[in-house]
DNA sequence: ATTATTGTTGAGTTG
DNA sequence: GCAACTCAACAATAA
């Protein structure tokens, strides 16, 4: 059939090791590479301005990269089915080629929408995995070795020429067009594929070096850690890039007998790993993002309000907790936090607040440039132990305090208002003699809040709560079916060692910029459009 | 990849 | 010289 084949773009936005890509390229038809701006999208609670501010910059280098091809992108604002009908009434579609998003229930819905749309218009959908997610997995059994065979697959170098179908770009939209506006985070990461390609160089020659010992605190995790994770996201590097990347660094400090590199770097393709897995639960479950995956903790804690003003309280960063507050407040001016601190501030918004976990992971969602549904909200729920799978973690945010942040460093960079207080009183205020708080000038619910709940008491009462839930009989029963749908088959399982084959070597294109050990990333040299 | 509690061990101190 | 004791560090365990 005859017509353009379009590459609808959406959380794979680079064109490296893009399957849907080089789908539509061995075509031999003319290529439209397609982005949409959905209002719908954009509209949900959890998207942001910072989310969209760094879509933005990463389609800004995309474009640049097919315009080099030959064909560079379409950019269109609107219903998805609006859209492409539009598209097929002018040129002729013959294909869409897409990778499978797994997204919230919209783009899921959405996708389905646009498949029944696109099957009764006659037009091939063809989507491609990605991340060694499977769709329509009947069982987890297996899943780690697929996943890994799917990593170790060679890497797809984008064709140098694209054949162009010659479609009108449109301009950008604006981020007010969908009501985002301004967002304070003026140290969000920038978007794009040359970012992103250089978090990962940097992280594993340099920067990883102590990832390991380094990624627990919020002092040393945001340069210890890869950053990679906005980038995953939204697809500027490809999780398999980054894979075969990191067994190739790894290898090579083992090499040269740079133990503690190559552990750390060990540990980070672990997370990769984990990364997947966790995808995978909302690809096969999407009610992961509004229902108990365990119903048996349906109503255990109260409806959720939306102007409930603990909810505010705490994603403001204004819980009267030192380091809780710093966490949140650093979140919001960096688009970013560690994941043991993610993990800390929701338990403590479904433990010692004792909040549905809805609410707060939206709100936490908006705050994350690098929200990825997948890893969302199975850990929102696993942090809130209404996984029925998994052993409740309450974090005690005093003890972590004390814990990775003993000088109180952090604090006092993102809490400015305690930083006169001596390091013993910064993690506990409230603790602290009246005369200690009043020489620093502080008045505990005037310049800095009183803590809003007793936490050992919280901590205590959730605990007996919970447990006690988990004790009857039918928990276990309906937890082991969770286990067997949802859980992972690794534990017990001895980790092969086994080393990637060496790769053949695709040949570079002109424009690739050669890093200083070899990753096996292709980049694109900084583009200047034209 | 939590926390608080309880148990164990061993070094160091005391009488 | 040694029993008795304290304390820190670490492991195991229940919730």
């Amino acid at each position: 059939m005859s017509g353009v084949h379009v590459i609808w773009f959406k959380r794979d936005l680079r064109v490296h090791d893009h399957a849907a890509l080089m789908a539509a390229a061995a075509s031999g038809a003319p290529i439209l590479p397609l982005y949409i701006f959905e209002p719908g999208y954009w509209a949900l609670p959890e998207h942001s301005r910072r989310q969209f501010d760094f879509v933005k910059e990463a389609l800004e280098e995309l474009d640049a990269a097919l315009k080099a091809r030959g064909s560079g992108l379409v950019i269109r604002t609107g219903n998805a089915i609006d859209v492409l009908s539009e598209i097929h009434r002018r040129q002729g579609i013959a294909a869409i080629h897409a990778h499978e998003e797994t997204g919230l229930q919209w783009t899921f819905d959405r996708d389905r929408a646009v498949g029944r749309w696109a099957r009764n218009a006659g037009i091939s959908l063809r989507e491609q995995p990605q991340n060694g997610v499977q769709r329509a997995l009947k069982s987890r059994d297996g899943w780690a070795s697929h996943w890994e065979a799917f990593m170790r697959r060679p890497r797809m170098v984008a064709p140098e020429t694209l054949l162009s179908a010659q479609v009108q770009a449109e301009d950008f939209p604006l981020p007010q067009d969908f009501g985002l506006g301004p967002d304070d985070c003026p140290q969000r990461q920038k978007g794009g594929r040359a970012a992103g390609v250089e978090c990962l160089r940097s992280f594993l020659e340099v920067r990883g070096q102590a990832y390991q010992r380094q990624m627990s605190s919020p002092l040393t995790a945001a340069d210890a850690c890869s950053r990679l994770s906005p980038h995953l996201a939204f697809g500027t590097v490809s999780m398999r890039e980054a894979w075969q990347a990191a067994q190739r660094a790894k290898e090579m400090h083992a090499r040269e007998g740079n133990a503690e590199f190559a552990a750390s770097i060990g540990s980070f393709i672990s997370r990769l790993h984990w990364h997947c897995h966790f995808i995978q639960k909302l690809e096969d479950q999407t009610s992961i993002e509004s229902r108990n995956l365990h119903p048996a903790y349906d109503g255990l804690r109260p409806a959720p309000e939306e102007d409930d003003p603990r909810l505010a309280a705490w994603i403001e960063g204004r819980t009267g907790f030192p380091f809780l507050d710093a966490c949140m407040r650093s979140l919001k001016a960096t688009g970013w936090l560690n994941f043991r601190m993610r993990a800390m501030t929701m338990a403590f918004a479904a433990h010692h607040l004792w909040l549905d976990w809805k609410l707060p992971a939206e709100r936490l969602a908006g705050l994350f440039t690098d929200f990825e549904p997948g890893i969302h909200y199975p850990h929102a729920q696993m942090q809130s132990a209404t996984t029925g799978i998994n052993t409740p973690r309450i974090y005690n945010p005093v003890k972590q305090s004390r814990d990775q942040d003993p000088e109180g460093a952090f604090i006092r960079r993102w809490v400015p208002e305690l930083s006169a207080l001596p390091d013993e009183w910064l993690h506990a205020p409230w603790e602290a003699p009246a005369s200690v708080r009043a020489r620093a000038g502080i008045v505990l619910g005037q310049t800095y809040p009183m803590r809003m709940v007793d936490h050992m008491a919280a901590a205590e009462e959730a605990r007996s709560r919970i447990f006690a839930l988990r004790r009857n009989a039918e928990h276990a029963a309906e937890a082991e079916e969770i286990q067997a749908r949802h859980g992972s088959r690794r534990s017990g399982i001895p980790f092969r060692g086994r080393q990637a084959a060496p790769k053949k070597r695709a040949p570079a294109p002109a424009d690739a910029i050669q890093l200083s050990f070899d990753l096996g990333i292709i980049q694109e040299r900084r583009a200047h459009a034209s």
